[in-house]
DNA sequence: ACCGGTGCTCTCTAT
DNA sequence: GAGCACCGGT
């Protein structure tokens, strides 16, 4: 089906004179026509129209890259390949939506006939129904459709355990590093046995017992993390045929977005998939850019696009490189940076477009001036004519996005923050949830402790820790050993109440699941009712309405208007959500290709999940859609605001201006990428990441001082500033402007000097609203810097002074209380009620 | 059993 | 400035 590109012309084609060579107009002519090949350079036209091997697209930032793949699918659809046999990854359900959108529209602009049955979703959304669909076959201990995925904190909650259960002290051996040599062990592809081979020392092998106790406890809960999603259908496919060979029989074509930042379990993943039974080669299209890879530090492995060409013999390589997105200086700006990295492959970046304005650098006295300047900067570009949706603020971390949007709140800028997470960890919502995960997964240990005793229901600790020995005795779990002392006939070691509790709470679940056969008439009969019922019959609504009857006050509001919103929310899903959709259930196929699916040598797996009740494979679905929110996926183009987000999290957008904030050393460059070339690398493509997603504008800025972890502290200009190209920079030092007035002579000029690092320079302790001038501080050499000395009264605060914060509002001063190093302040705000301030840190001001 | 206060510790990025 | 563990009061 590939045309060829030398079909003769016509002569006297009124317009044929533009061109040269003339034998490129019938080319032009037909592109034209044609909705799928219109307005493509030769490159991009090659990767639409490449149709069978092997295909690595390798795509500079703003080179058309998403228009390249929505319109190959399109393309190879309109060539006659089914849309069943073609899987589309990407990592986010953000892009994933997105690509099926723009997918769909082109088909529908050519008048495909067939357009069902497209598989364009993220890794693990697709490893989750994989996992489900190949649970019961693949014959791995303890795991069953009902499976719960764990996220970070759940995952912190059952290693917390492990280590304690070993008889481990978590200080010596903290959750989180011990958790993140598990993740790269599982992106390896190693399992606790594999990892202890290898452990030689004593740290090793200790982390591998943990591991493998951490494990053993994930296969008891039936649960998975992040990591075993990918890592389990992976050993799935490669251990039981039948499901390998229905994958491969069913996707012919497989395309990986973002294939810089796959690690290995996705790569192999992607060649289990994608291998053809007759070892012809794949019909695998990767598309990623090596200057983007940001991920290295969750597993991300470069090679795997570096080395493409050489995994698969006769790769075509298809290199686009011309910006269609950026000015000059900004891509300008972008390229002098990223050529600093040895590690890279030079690729020169170009557009042909000419003018631009210059790339701003700003210094800043502290973070509040750096957000007034960058919010100064939002209004002019408004009054250009610039949308607010058009803005947005990158930054390295979460953190810095809270003085940010104090000021654009007090603008009254509309803003959003990209945390499409943030809603599903707050705690009420983390109940429901958890609720819910245990009505699907009675094993689910961890889901169980968090909701036992929530509300509390007499069942404590002392309580817990017997179930636990009963559970521990009978390698049960917890809810079996509940179940258990709730059937009695059993002598237990637990007092009449804790028993009578007990049995109240295991007859409150069995009332919500039928006894497990989510079946009868007192059984909700929809997702929404279930998650309502759970929700009043726990006690939760009430516990949240009772607390905020305590405190006079409206903040539970918001939490019992949170759980409202998880019930709207399982309406949602229950409104959307179709069985035939979902491929845990059935590989989907669409009426009119139905006779030519595949999918017709699998009864035996999807008979079994056929006779799952309807209303528990909803809840499983429900409950996975939820754990794989990613924060990029919040991200509403129709929003009408300015976008806050990570750097990360900014990858594969685009906006007309975009500010930079916090450009100083240990921040970006991140103070753990010092030490390593490949992590400073890696902070430097974020970096590049973050100034190729700015189409007009790009404001970068760096604070003199920033408040970090409580303490004001000098900050140093990252070394990045210095490498961007000068000529197409207007550097604007403005630091001696901010609201202090801090008189130092260290300019960013001077930053050379200052080789001590980033962080640890001056303790100084003061409040971020200073209200005094303190041109006398010296900041290395300030006295009494653990602040110790004054409390609340240095700042002119005593009971009864009202004040305004810029969050809270006003509000009077209650109580100061002075012990050890932080003194607070309780203040009982007019629209918050009341709250305790670490003094030292609030951004209060006192008023009259 | 539960709650609030207190003091200490430590932070990145994210599916 | 958040999260956590611990302690003391109810």
């Amino acid at each position: 089906m590939e045309e060829t590109h030398t079909t003769p012309m016509p002569a006297d084609t009124p317009d044929s004179a533009d061109f040269d060579p003339i034998a490129d107009f019938a080319d032009f002519a037909r592109a034209q026509a044609d909705p799928l090949l219109t307005d493509l350079t030769d490159p991009q036209r090659d990767a639409v129209e490449h149709a069978e091997g092997p295909l690595l697209i390798l795509a500079a930032a703003g080179s058309g890259k998403t228009r390249v793949i929505t319109r190959r699918v399109a393309h190879l659809v309109r060539a006659g390949v089914p849309p069943w046999s073609i899987l589309a990854l990407t990592f986010t359900n953000k892009a994933a939506g997105e690509m099926r959108e723009r997918v769909t529209g082109l088909l529908a602009e050519i008048g495909a006939a067939r357009t069902g049955g497209l598989t364009i979703t993220t890794f693990h959304s697709l490893c989750a129904r994989l996992l489900r669909r190949y649970a019961d076959i693949a014959n791995i201990p303890g795991l069953n459709p009902d499976y719960t995925i764990y996220d970070s904190s759940d995952q912190q909650a059952l290693v917390k355990r492990s280590i304690a259960n070993l008889g481990l002290n978590t200080s010596n051996w903290a959750p989180r590093a011990v958790l993140s040599a598990i993740s790269n062990a599982k992106n390896e592809m190693m399992d606790a046995e594999a990892f202890a081979a290898t452990a030689s020392d004593f740290y090793a092998r200790t982390i591998a017992t943990i591991y493998k106790s951490y494990q053993d406890g994930l296969r008891r809960a039936n649960a998975v993390d992040f990591d075993d999603l990918l890592l389990l259908t992976v050993r799935a496919l490669q251990t039981c045929e039948e499901a390998r060979e229905e994958v491969q029989h069913r996707w012919r074509h497989v395309m990986i977005d973002e294939y810089q930042d796959t690690n290995k379990v996705q790569f192999v993943l992607a060649s289990l998939i994608a291998a053809q039974p007759d070892n012809t080669p794949p019909n695998i299209c990767v598309v990623g850019d090596p200057d983007q890879s940001i991920y290295g530090w969750r597993g991300a492995d470069i090679r795997n696009i570096l080395e493409f060409e050489d995994q698969y013999a006769a790769t075509r390589v298809i290199a686009l490189g011309e910006n269609f997105r950026s000015t000059a200086p900004i891509l300008a700006t972008a390229d002098t940076l990223i050529r600093r990295n040895k590690m890279r492959k030079h690729k020169d970046l170009f557009t042909s477009r000419d003018g631009g304005e210059l790339v701003e650098l700003t210094l800043c006295a502290d973070e509040r001036h750096e957000a007034e300047l960058v919010t100064d900067w939002f209004r002019a570009r408004q009054q250009d004519g610039v949308e607010w949706k058009e803005m947005a603020v990158f930054y390295r971390m979460n953190a810095l996005s809270r003085v940010m949007e104090d000021e654009l709140r007090r603008a009254g800028f509309p803003y959003v923050i990209a945390r499409g997470t943030a809603f599903y960890e707050r705690e009420e919502v983390k109940n429901a949830l958890s609720y819910l995960r245990v009505v699907a997964n009675p094993a689910d240990d961890v889901s169980l402790r968090r909701i036992l005793n929530k509300p509390t229901r007499g069942i404590g600790a002392t309580t817990i820790a017997r179930v636990d020995t009963i559970a521990y005795k009978n390698q049960s779990s917890l809810f079996d050993a509940l179940r258990l002392i709730a059937q009695g006939g059993v002598e237990f070691d637990l007092t009449a109440r804790a028993q009578s509790a007990i049995t109240k709470f295991v007859a409150m679940i069995d009332a919500w699941t039928g006894h497990g056969a989510f079946l009868g008439a007192d059984v909700s009969s929809s997702l929404e009712e279930l998650t309502e019922r759970v929700i009043t019959e726990s006690g939760l609504e009430k516990h949240y309405k009772s607390k905020a009857e305590k405190s006079g006050e409206a903040p539970d509001e918001d939490r019992l208007a949170n759980l409202e919103e998880v019930i709207s929310s399982a309406h949602e899903f229950e409104q959307e959500y179709s069985p035939e959709d979902d491929p845990a259930f059935n590989n989907p196929q669409t009426p009119e290709n139905s006779s030519e699916s595949p999918d017709h040598n699998s009864e035996s797996t999807s008979a079994e999940l056929l006779e799952t009740p309807p209303l528990l494979s909803m809840l499983r679905a429900y409950l996975e859609t939820v754990s794989l929110v990613s924060d990029a996926d919040a991200i509403d183009p129709a929003s009408g605001a300015i976008t806050l987000m990570t750097l990360h999290a900014a990858k594969g957008l685009e906006f007309d201006a975009v500010a930079i904030i916090g450009l100083e050393d240990g921040l970006l460059p991140h103070s753990r990428a010092r030490e390593s070339q490949a992590e400073l690398e890696e902070e430097r493509r974020l970096c590049f990441v973050g100034i190729t997603r700015a189409k007009q504008r790009l404001l970068m800025t760096s604070a003199r001082y920033r408040t970090h972890r409580g303490l004001r502290e000098r900050a140093i200009p990252s070394q990045f500033l210095n490498e961007l190209d000068q000529t197409h920079l207007i550097v604007s030092d403005q630091a001696d402007h901010g609201a202090g007035g801090w008189e130092d002579e260290d300019t960013w000029a001077a930053r050379g000097r200052a080789s001590r690092g980033g962080w640890e320079n001056s303790r100084s302790r003061s409040r971020s609203s200073r209200s005094a001038n303190s041109a006398s501080q010296e900041a290395d050499g300030w006295e009494n810097a653990t602040g110790d000395s004054g409390g609340g009264a240095e700042y002119g605060l005593s009971v009864g002074v009202r004040v305004r914060h810029p969050q809270f509002g006003v509000g009077m001063v209650e109580a100061i209380t002075m012990s050890g190093a932080n003194s607070r302040a309780r203040i009982k705000f007019h629209d918050v009620g009341v709250k305790t301030l670490v003094l030292q840190y609030a951004r209060l001001d006192v008023i009259n």
